[in-house]
DNA sequence: TTCGGAGTTATCATTATTTGATAACTGTGA
DNA sequence: TCACAGTTATCAAATAATGATAACTCCGAA
């Protein structure tokens, strides 16, 4: 990030994007002093900073209570970002048939270092906001999605990133013994899916399959989420898991 | 763009957003001499911003090929974005309900200039790709929703945009007579709804009615699209109409 | 295998641009 | 009415970006 001696790092830009990272979910509108506070940049620079982003359309700004927020422009990156991923545009239609199938909330993630990245979700169901929308980032361990990818990892592969990846306690039941999560990764691999419970949420369900590139290594993983409630791991593997898995095996295509 | 006199424009921010802006649905990937040409600046200066902007987790590089892509810092935004705007999370759950109840594809739009930005989509059948995805802008005059949304606004300013806004002739259907148009807006003020036929695809109905806010004038529309083999207007209307205006009128709380 | 050339990476002197400090302004609540 | 927190404007100093050019890589053709 600090990279000194790169004579082609372009620190002016770098502050730019600091600028526009300071937005997350709890933090959705900023003023000139909250943006100071979160960028740890200079009061000048985050005001000629975010001048510039407002003329250039990447900022709306309040005009009665001067604070920034994110632009449309921000959507239109998306679109830009779902054109150029290949595997985007092969898994949609799959996606969309399963969710008309099953009529349940269904993902396609992707690996983004440590962590996975929800690119596509059809949400079925009244689920809460942050399981609705694109975007979001969980950490890989922590996830069915991320360990059915992983699974079709080399073992010193998972072993090592089973040691040294982030991993949050979002519920009283996550688990976070990193043995046990490896043990989980590798069964995956000879399950060919992968289901956790209580997770990330209490009382749901994620089962998830991965979609395969011509390595055989997983690009990305289809996931369904279903609510612990109404049905167990049993039941969610046997009205589900077919047809999961038809529709990652279609993506491939 | 070429600001001068501009004490607190920050030009070398503003041409790494160039960079960022090059990227489209027909520019998935770039190379460096590809974005010279795309951007028109210096090579030194894409050399150097496009580095940046790899360094920053902003583009992704292919080892091989080394040409840049969208990162998927890229979706991050987006989800900046959905938090950050409050009509995202009031039209989501009723826009689900709606999709559920009907079966087709429902979109929730927003106006962004002279032009509308689809915000949330929910694609329930095979439809292009480019109408499945986020962040996708059309000219507002051109479109159900569009004309929906303006319908709210006083009649100065519907004469004034008809007169001057863009409009594309995507179909050899597209109504282009701007005389029509400002009739067809004001027509759905009447209406409380937009219906349009082969206006951006042939055989494509799109029927749009507004999300109001305090203030009467409209924050963004729900529109949904239906095949117009299956279904001719009259039936649209009938079959559909109803449930739309529950939905708007349900956004509203 | 060698060669040519397009495209990418690296270097550097020059100075235009950004920088950061500070002053002036604005509006809101006490 | 005042005080103050936050926002906007100004400016001299020099850092950091610039653009020209050179060196390097890689790929395909001969």
């Amino acid at each position: 990030m600090k990279n000194k001696q790169d004579s082609l790092y372009v620190s002016t830009l770098a502050r730019g994007l600091q600028i526009l990272r300071a937005f997350d979910e709890s933090h959705v509108s900023l003023s000139l002093t909250d943006l100071v506070a979160r960028t740890g940049l200079e009061k000048s620079a985050v005001q000629r900073m975010a001048h510039t982003l407002h003329l250039e359309g990447m900022l709306d700004r309040d005009p009665k209570t001067r604070r920034f927020r994110p632009s449309h422009a921000w959507l239109e990156l998306a679109y830009a970002y779902y054109w150029s991923d290949p595997v985007i545009a092969r898994a949609l239609p799959k996606l969309i048939e399963f969710s008309h199938a099953e009529g349940e909330t269904i993902n396609l993630a992707q690996m983004s270092g440590d962590h996975i990245i929800y690119s596509l979700r059809l949400p079925n169901q009244r689920i809460h906001f942050a399981a609705s929308i694109v975007g979001r980032r969980l950490p890989a361990l922590n996830t069915a999605a991320g360990r059915v990818m992983l699974s079709t990892r080399p073992d010193a592969e998972i072993d090592e990133v089973c040691a040294n990846w982030p991993l949050v306690q979002a519920t009283r039941k996550t688990l976070t013994d990193r043995d046990e999560i490896a043990r989980s990764i590798k069964a995956a691999r000879e399950n060919g899916y992968c289901i956790t419970r209580d997770q990330m949420l209490l009382n749901e369900i994620s089962l998830a399959a991965p979609v395969r590139g011509t390595d055989g290594q997983a690009e990305a993983a289809v996931q369904i989420s279903i609510s612990g409630v109404a049905f167990d791991e049993r039941q969610v593997l046997e009205k589900f898991l077919p047809t999961l898995l038809d529709t990652t095996a279609g993506i491939l295509g």
